[in-house]
DNA sequence: GCCGTTTTCGGCCCGACTGTTTTCAGTCG
């Protein structure tokens, strides 16, 4: 098994285990072991193999045994003894909003309600409101949330949330009761994809400001309203399509700002390791201060809060509990690459093959952006469903990238392919076109469906191809929509030390990929990074900050990240790399 | 089930909102 999968079937121990009613700390054992392993930046079997899983904080003698028993077995008598014990049906129960497992447990105890469908006709029959701890609101709540199971949103894209989330922001921020205004939660350390979206706001005055709220447009149910939070199911249209999401708004004082912003900012785990260090200080940590006995202390920033509990100020990108607190104990927290440390992107469609700009309005909107410099990535010759190019256009290209080259001044365009990687590991062209280029992005666009192994050493292959200068989306998965194909992605960060290739953390936020915590594993294994946005369009050029985020959420820092190299710099590097190609031929 | 400059038992983050209660449990953030 490996990490997700380990993962996956330890979150399971933990929801049967709470459906059974057993101590809810126990069942935070497994919860907080799932969500450890999920973030592991190396392999559970190779801490199985070399006997380190104690290590991991959190996994002690009993959590060592199950996991060792997943990795080497595939399986867990304790997991099989507990499905054993309770019905599906219950944990199906549990998506129900405003249904936990005390209820779900109490409905099949008292009821013997063990599906949606007796639940229904159960709520139907109003058998339910007479239950002990249940009543006809809950009961009326309960066929309302049944109803809404088919419409419940799942998980959203990082840009999709950021789009919902700005249409919320501008509904509120200038309204006069408004003071500060700010989206914390996921969307504020930048995770690939996003639940919900987490308003916080500060005012002397918030009845208004949740008024608001709770009757803006698009709104389909609202969960709740009080003085403090309120909470509602939007719905919105994002580029052509209907995105439903939940919406969450706090309002808290001015003074109280920068601790609502830390606690609503979160990770989860992040606040609770943050409260746990308050309270060996003697203090309470919450969303209103950081108090002791007698006193409070004053903080005007997160920076304030940080340095209270003796810690540098931690990024909101690191807040997962990953080891940052350690890190910042030990002052070795990274120094973070910045958008603006960006100086050029790589890997960038354009009519030649399937972008919907040209060369000319390519290299200008990235001028206009800022950049510096430009690399192009049009498909190669194989790819004929995206009009790859042939050896003809190629060297078409390459003219008039030399003319755009004479024109523009203070910029730079850097002449590249996404060289398709053959099912054998060949590249696409030979090595005279190949030898036309300032660099090579080597990607897997066909035959997805190899055995892992055999897609490893396609792509091990390739790496070892001198024309290879970076390899474009590792795993080719597309967020919440498909999964990587099966390959080793561990033996590929090796690989990208040994040969020198750079890693392409593509920063289409439909791709993201690297994810963040391969990231991690590449800045362990001293693995250098490119980030590109894979742009077809001219918008699409601004991506390159969804790379940045990720680059972020993976402790890498501006010199892990080969672009932010300037251009003469980023020239040196690809010329000599060209030379050693050229020389071996 | 895990963990330890309050160490091998007794804690484990803390609070808002709702609906059921008459003082609080459950769910969620
Ligand atoms: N102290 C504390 N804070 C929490 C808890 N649950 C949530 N929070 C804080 C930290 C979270 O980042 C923030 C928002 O909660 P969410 O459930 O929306 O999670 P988050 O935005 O992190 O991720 P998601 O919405 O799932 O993408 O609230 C908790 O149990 N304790
Ligand atoms: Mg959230
Ligand atoms: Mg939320
Ligand atoms: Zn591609």
């Amino acid at each position: 098994m490996d990490n997700q999968q380990v993962s996956a079937a330890l979150a399971e121990v933990g929801t049967l285990m709470e459906l059974l009613g057993e101590n809810p700390f126990k069942v935070n054992a497994y919860v907080n072991a799932s969500r450890t392993i999920s973030q592991l930046t190396d392999e559970i079997s190779s801490h199985v193999n070399k006997g380190t899983l104690g290590e991991i904080a959190g996994i002690g003698a009993t959590l060592q045994e199950k996991i060792t028993s997943l990795v080497k077995t595939g399986k867990l008598e304790f997991l099989e003894e507990l499905r054993a014990k309770v019905p599906p049906g219950l944990v199906k129960m549990l998506a129900i909003q405003g249904l936990g497992p005390k209820k779900v447990k109490a409905l099949y105890d008292l009821l013997q309600i063990d599906s949606l469908e007796k639940l229904k006709i159960a709520c139907n029959e109003n058998k339910v409101a007479d239950l002990k701890g249940f009543g006809a609101k809950t009961q009326q709540k309960i066929l309302e949330g049944i109803e809404f199971l088919g419409s419940v949103a799942g998980r959203v894209r990082l840009d999709e949330a950021s789009s919902v989330a700005n249409t919320l922001l501008n509904l509120l921020k200038d309204m006069k009761e408004v003071i500060r205004i700010e989206l914390c939660g996921s969307l504020r350390r930048r995770k690939e994809t996003v639940k919900d979206i987490d308003v916080l706001v500060s005012s002397k005055n918030p009845a208004p400001i949740m008024e608001k709220f709770v009757t803006a447009s698009g709104v389909i149910q609202v969960l709740g309203h009080g003085e403090t939070k309120s909470s509602i199911f939007v719905e919105a249209l994002v580029n052509g399509s209907r995105i439903k999401m939940q919406a969450d708004l706090r309002v808290v004082k001015d003074e109280e700002f920068p601790f609502a912003l830390a606690y609503f900012t979160g990770s989860k785990e992040h606040n609770v390791a943050m409260r746990s260090r308050a309270i060996e200080y003697g203090l309470k940590l919450n969303e209103y201060g950081l108090t002791g006995e007698k006193k409070n202390i004053a903080c005007k920033t997160e920076e304030d809060i940080y340095k209270a509990l003796d810690l540098p100020y931690i990024a909101p990108e690191l807040r997962e509990d990953t080891g940052e607190i350690n890190a910042a104990l030990k002052g070795t927290l990274p120094t973070l690459v910045e958008s603006k440390q960006i100086q050029g992107v790589f890997h960038n469609h354009t009519t030649y093959s399937d972008g919907a700009n040209t060369l000319e309005e390519m290299a200008n909107k990235a001028k206009s952006l800022g950049l510096k410099y430009l690399g192009f990535g049009d498909h190669s010759q194989s790819l004929t469903v995206a009009n790859g190019l042939s050896p003809e256009r190629v060297k078409k290209q390459i003219a008039e990238i030399d003319e755009l080259n004479s024109k523009m001044k203070g910029f730079r365009i850097f002449k590249g392919i996404e060289c398709d990687i053959l099912a054998d590991g060949s590249l696409d062209y030979d090595d005279e076109v190949l030898a036309l280029f300032d660099y090579v992005v080597g990607s897997v666009h066909t035959h997805f469906q190899m055995p892992r192994e055999e897609m490893t050493q396609r792509i091990i292959k390739a790496m070892n191809h001198p024309a290879i200068t970076m390899l474009g989306h590792l795993t080719g998965r597309l967020v919440l929509r498909r999964d990587g194909y099966a390959v080793n992605q561990e033996a590929v960060l090796q690989e990208a030390v040994k040969t020198k290739t750079l890693i392409e953390i593509n920063a289409h936020p439909m791709r993201l990929d690297l994810d963040w915590i391969h990231c991690k594993r590449a800045k362990e294994l001293g693995v250098k990074l490119v980030i590109n946005p894979d742009a077809h369009s001219t918008e699409d050029l601004e991506y390159y900050e969804y790379g940045v985020s990720v680059a972020r959420r993976g402790w890498l820092e501006k010199d892990e990240i080969f672009n932010t190299l300037t251009t003469n710099e980023v020239e040196a590097y690809l010329s000599d790399r060209r030379k050693a190609f050229t020389k071996k031929k």
